[in-house]
DNA sequence: TTTTTCTTTCAGAAATAATTGAAATTACAA
DNA sequence: TTGTAATTTCAATTATTTCTGAAAGAAAAA
């Protein structure tokens, strides 16, 4: 395989995994082509290699760097922006696990707090009392799990490995 | 807060979660309905409390079984089919991480692998080998820390926790 | 058989989400 | 300041996903 069709089947990959993750595809898209370059990208550039307009590349770009994958690279005596995506593959995801911690565990949880202290009796709320307990049971520990994953160096896997199996 | 209150925020904010996973926001409904239910529900119970069709409602039941989350009952002497889901939290999480593995985890790996062997050399050449490389790397981390929990038992999360910390 | 009851399918409709492109805004340089 | 090169916003459009409802299919009962 020649490298334009791997970095094309790369970046369609990768936009692909960013919707069954819930991300949009562009800007899965767009993280991906920052990822594989080797220099920091301008909004034309961008808009260019994807075939994207400038409305679209903007909000992307915009959008990952909320998510702290992506930085502004501000040049010398230019104004253009230019964009860089952090390379360490480990830093990505503790990233992306803080991210969706915040976007996604942390509302459950504060739902299941709120109704932790529903009133009555009767069959029905006995088991809404137990499942939802339990829910929020777990979704303490994984929140621990996710802190210690956030705050790890990046042999953590090794360890566990190691010690678990 | 009453019961049906605390029920209906519930289903809403597992569809709402559902949805940020990837998974459609009514199949995350029906199963939350499903998980606090005391008894089997029919695709007639299911449908009138969530205020869908019969087709969105067999569509996405047929969803949750391929998904492995809920299972079929038959009742002796009933031609009606009624639907359960697990109630064990911990079970689960590890049904649906092996569900995700397979679906996003797997396929991306394939397409690493396949970019493995792109020819020719050059500075963006390297850089992209580098990157898919790393991430390949990383994928194969995960996968087996996916696999460790997947056949984990429920006290694994309280070992690690232990061990690592 | 035929009828009845339930399940499945699927084309079209509706709802959501993403994208465009042009105008508005910003901010630097002259 | 004013002009210019860039970024941001957003209404309108387009694309995608989900949902509906009716029809077809299946399987037990009459």
């Amino acid at each position: 395989m020649k490298y334009p069709e791997a970095k094309s089947k790369f970046i369609q990959a990768w936009g692909g995994l960013g919707s069954s993750w819930g991300v949009n595809r562009t800007m899965a898209q767009i993280h991906a082509l920052l990822l594989i370059a080797t220099d920091a990208l301008s909004t034309e550039e961008i808009m260019e290699e994807l075939k994207i307009s400038r409305g679209n590349a903007n909000m992307n770009i915009r959008a990952l760097i909320d998510w702290g994958l992506v930085e502004k690279e501000l040049r010398q005596g230019e104004r253009k922006e230019y964009f860089v995506a952090g390379k360490d593959v480990w830093a990505l995801a503790k990233q992306i696990a803080k991210e969706r911690k915040k976007r996604e565990l942390e509302p459950i949880q504060k739902v299941l707090n709120q109704l932790s202290d529903v009133e009555g009796d009767g069959k029905d709320l006995q088991e809404f009392k137990k499942m939802t307990g339990e829910i929020s049971k777990f979704a303490n520990e994984a929140e621990t799990i996710l802190d210690l994953f956030s705050n790890s160096k990046s042999n953590w896997l090794y360890k566990i490995i190691g010690k678990i199996r």
